[in-house]
DNA sequence: CAGTGGTCTAGACCACTCC
DNA sequence: GAGTGGTCTAGACCACTGT
């Protein structure tokens, strides 16, 4: 008996063997179920899987073709830090350095779209006690109109059990520790970071804009 | 008429309007089919999709949770570099620097499996003349046995585009440039790069480690 | 216009897992 | 044991797009 994951499996051996060389056209998905024995529902879920992983190139009437360079896509989970940190065998706490309401630099205000006044808030994680990142946030207090105790709960982690989002981005890049960044983390001045900025907005107003600096040695690992 | 597409939106807009906080069991797809009158297939698609992206928990006989910290899961195309320089409207070229016959050093040879010598060869990409990023690479040629004019196609795409890989994992990093590093991609030595990191594995034999260093300013980007 | 993928349906059986 | 999601089927219609 064979079930859809069988089907992409023996599709994907025949890409990798080369029997569906890039850039050719394979066989319909009528075809491939009586070949198979199966349903065309059952064909065409294998080769939409692989369709999403980039591997193959589907257009009606066009028919579906090995991709000639094939997009991959790396698929990275991004929990919340104190998982992230629970999940090494690491004990988590954090530590909140600062916060004040103020006007966002222009960089913050022009990412989240709104140049008010926010709640700025600079957190601390650590894991086994040593430095493991530091979140700078930007907060829209209008549209969290309670907060919890800082001290108690990261805020990172009370947004995401307390607030409706709508859509969000991340970027990542490497960038050299400012000096705020490397007295927290304890490096020199210049390390290279490996810094996520995210951007979060619920329907109407943009909600929040956190950067995370992590301490060297970080690292975010896919399998393709 | 609706189609999965439009289920899984209203299905999402009460996770996100709290109709279904976190936590909490949603309807049976038998429930849900029967309330938005269609098939419980559609149904199914649609909350698998939901399930793909963290956001809800499903498991037989316990039903369907709203996750109650949902691991947002980014999704970055890793394409080839030509393809990434052209797509930014840039001129793309390459250059090799070196290759020779060696031994990898340590780290790379347990990425790879393998101590054996390796074909070792430096390239750098450039867009519009200017350095985009440095590829070290090194290749088993036990699996490659003929090789291109490494100055007319690039190793990474020619290897996409003629070698059968079954594996292989990503790894991103931030990193001070080295010597090396600083040298060809014209900057100071210590700079803050983006480093990827790949290894590609065939059914039996590891293929080839990739480090790519990335140019300054370089982002990955993606949308949640 | 016609061929191909995209999706929906109604029903069925199965696999897992909680009770 | 029984409830729920996971999947398969056979058939149908539709949407897109190359010719």
């Amino acid at each position: 008996m064979q079930g859809w994951e069988d089907i992409r499996d023996e599709v994907l051996r025949r890409i990798r063997a080369r029997d569906w060389a890039p850039g050719v056209t394979i066989p319909t998905e009528e075809d491939l179920a009586r070949d198979f024995g199966c349903a065309r529902a059952t064909v065409n879920r294998a080769l939409r899987d692989l369709a999403d992983q980039g591997l193959l190139e589907r257009r009606r009437k066009a028919g579906t073709r090995v991709a000639l360079l094939p997009v991959r896509r790396a698929t990275f989970e991004i929990p919340v830090i104190r998982r992230e940190v629970e999940g090494r065998g690491a004990t988590y706490a954090h530590r909140v350095l600062s916060w004040r309401r103020m006007v966002p630099p222009p960089p913050v205000a022009s990412r989240l779209g709104s140049a008010a006044e926010l709640l700025f808030v600079e957190t601390l994680h650590l894991a086994d006690g040593l430095p493991f990142a530091l979140e700078t946030r930007w907060l829209n207090t209008r549209v969290v109109p309670t907060l919890p105790d800082l001290t108690l709960v990261s805020l990172n982690e009370w947004l995401v059990r307390n607030v409706a989002y709508a859509t969000g981005e991340i970027a990542i890049s490497a960038e050299p520790a400012d000096a705020r960044e490397a007295e927290a983390l304890g490096l020199a001045a210049g390390a290279a970071l490996l810094v996520t900025e995210r951007v979060t907005r619920g329907d109407e107003a943009p909600i929040t804009f956190v950067r995370l600096a992590h301490a060297p040695g970080y690292r975010l690992r896919s399998e393709v």
